[in-house]
RNA sequence: GGGCCCUUAGCUCAGCCGGUAGAGCUGCUGGCUUUUAACCAGUAGGUCGGGGGUUCGAGUCCCUCAGGGCCCA
């Protein structure tokens, strides 16, 4: 027999003791005042007199970590994930049910204690237990107490587990949740709108990147999960709401890295009257209102580095003129598709998806756009660690963007760069329903070119732009990665609570 | 996609040059006047990730598969 058997046969050999008793190992209700960190919360001032005094009587529930049997004495650390309150039981003076429950009890056991507050000799604030009874039995052994649970794949598969033993893991949930939080009120109280737009569209856009595809039996359709919201909330500017946002999943059929989760939280808000310049100003109070109300201030410690949200305006850089500060030459020797393909070439890197293999990367129509973001993903985006915008992006990368009135070859558009990561991506948004439709079929030509990830023809969207939407500003963030720089933690998979992992024993 | 690393008791980890698989916590038994990683004594617990190979002999060396991690692209 392993040990693994012979401790959950214990376990439920207690369970049956319990039914023996005529104690239910799993009630359907329980009578709590308060769970530990309300005790402490509420009472943690209060001297030994003070509680004397008051005869304070409560019934506290929690999750049992820790026994201490001195003998006449047992302490019990009951955990509420927050805070532990310790039991001071004397079986001596507990009810006969209370007592013959010690005998049955596990450690991981949910249970409910009734007593009075009290210090103990070592001046911490206990529960003088008068009951105690059986909230739900815990069937299988806990992680270890001390050293917690730190198997990495068993604190993803079991988040569960990691939760209960790591207090760690639970802060930077609760975190991203008061990040999330933060975003809202920032949101709602410059009069955006919250909204929600499919998740399974017919046509998935607002995003180069490849869809997961799904079937609707009843009407024998194939659907996809959205790569973004983007297109709908444009939408919505047609519509007249001129100020909305939405925070929600998107998917996207891609590789698993300590950057990328196949299913990811974005927020997409939406200005009209605004453009990209404004909503750089945006985004910088944006971090920095949400890092002072967070964490307290505009320094977020990062892997081992300091990055200075509070240094405002961040630095605004072209992507051209980031290229060529990377490859140390003048702007001018990165205008071609040519002399680009050359640094390709020459840095070893590959070739980008939207290019066709087998011919001359420079002169293939569009390349130029795809060569220059080639480029700057190699040799500039890992090393923008400080808060940067990089502005500029070119027009064959941004088929959803205005472009740039002194130089058709770019457009309206920025990305902000914290850690070495995109954070943000955001731009005026096209709204010529004629340039739009052209721009949609570049992306199909480049679709039948190979390039799978290019957009699609969405003829609804075009649709509602000819019925006209208002010049306006757009922005994505990404919650995920936002999470990952204010919690300090180098993989998505420690901010994501169930991240995707394949299934267990192959 | 390529390279490197990891997988030993429920948990956290040792295991040297190939020679009978170990510790702490957890569990179980007992002791103990209010302890807090309680303590003390005793005790149980192993398909060394799966499969194959080399060898007199494999946790250890080789191959392969699975899962996980890191780096590169």
């Amino acid at each position: 027999m392993s040990e693994l058997d012979d401790q959950i046969r214990n376990r439920r050999a207690k369970r049956e003791a319990l039914a023996a008793m005529g104690v239910e190992a799993f009630p359907a209700r329980a009578a709590v005042d308060l769970e530990p960190a309300e005790v402490h919360t509420r009472f943690g001032a209060r001297t030994a007199e003070e509680l004397e005094a008051e005869g304070v009587e409560l019934r506290v529930a929690g999750r049992l970590r820790a026994v201490r049997d001195m003998g006449k004495t047992r302490f019990l650390d009951l955990h509420d994930g927050r805070a532990k309150l310790q039991l001071l039981v004397r079986p001596a003076r507990l009810d006969d049910a209370s007592r013959a429950l010690l005998d049955q009890l596990d450690l991981g056991d949910y249970l409910l204690s009734r007593g009075r507050l009290i210090r103990s000799r070592a001046g911490e604030l206990s529960l003088d237990a008068a009951a105690v009874a059986m909230l739900a039995k815990s069937l299988r052994p806990m992680p270890e107490k001390w050293h917690g649970l730190s198997d990495l794949e068993t604190r993803y598969r079991q988040r569960y587990l990691d939760l209960v033993a790591n207090p760690e893991s639970r802060r930077v949930f609760e975190l991203r949740a008061a990040l999330v939080r933060g975003i809202r009120a920032f949101l709602d109280a410059r009069g955006y709108l919250e909204v929600e737009t499919p998740m399974m569209q017919h046509t998935p856009g607002g995003a180069t990147a490849r869809p997961f595809v799904t079937h609707h039996n009843a009407l024998d359709l194939d659907l996809y999960l959205r790569v973004a919201p983007e297109l709908f909330l444009k939408r919505l500017l047609v519509g007249g709401l001129h100020r909305v946002y939405e925070i929600n999943r998107n998917f996207r059929n891609e590789g698993i890295s300590t950057q990328h989760n196949p299913e990811f939280t974005m927020l997409e808000f939406y200005c009209a009257y605004g453009d990209y310049l404004q909503l750089m100003d945006l985004v910088e109070e944006m971090l920095g209102a949400l890092a002072r109300d967070v964490l307290g201030g505009e320094d977020l410690p990062y892997r081992g580095e300091t990055l200075h949200l509070g240094a405002r305006p961040w630095p605004r850089i072209s992507m051209r003129g980031a290229v060529a500060a990377a490859l140390g030459v003048p702007e001018a020797e990165v205008d071609s598709a040519r002399q680009l393909a050359t640094w390709l070439e020459r840095l070893g890197l590959e070739r980008p998806a939207a290019l066709a293999a087998g011919q001359p990367l420079g002169d293939q129509p569009g390349a130029y756009g795809h060569l220059l973001m080639a480029l700057f993903e190699a040799r500039v985006e890992p090393g923008l660690v400080q808060p940067t915008f990089v502005t500029d992006h070119p027009v064959e990368v941004s088929p959803l963007a205005k472009i740039r009135s002194d130089d058709p070859r770019f457009t309206e558009r920025f990305e902000l760069y914290l850690g070495g990561m995109e954070i943000a991506n955001a731009f005026s948004e096209l709204n010529d329903p004629d340039v739009q439709a052209e721009r949609f079929r570049e992306q199909l030509r480049a679709r039948a070119a190979g390039d799978d990830e290019a957009h699609r023809f969405d003829e609804d969207f075009v649709r509602a732009l000819e019925h006209g939407m208002p010049p306006a500003g757009g922005a994505g963030i990404g919650i995920d990665r936002l999470t990952m720089l204010f919690a300090d933690r180098s993989s998505i998979r420690d901010v994501i609570l169930f991240p995707l992992l394949r299934p267990e024993r192959g």
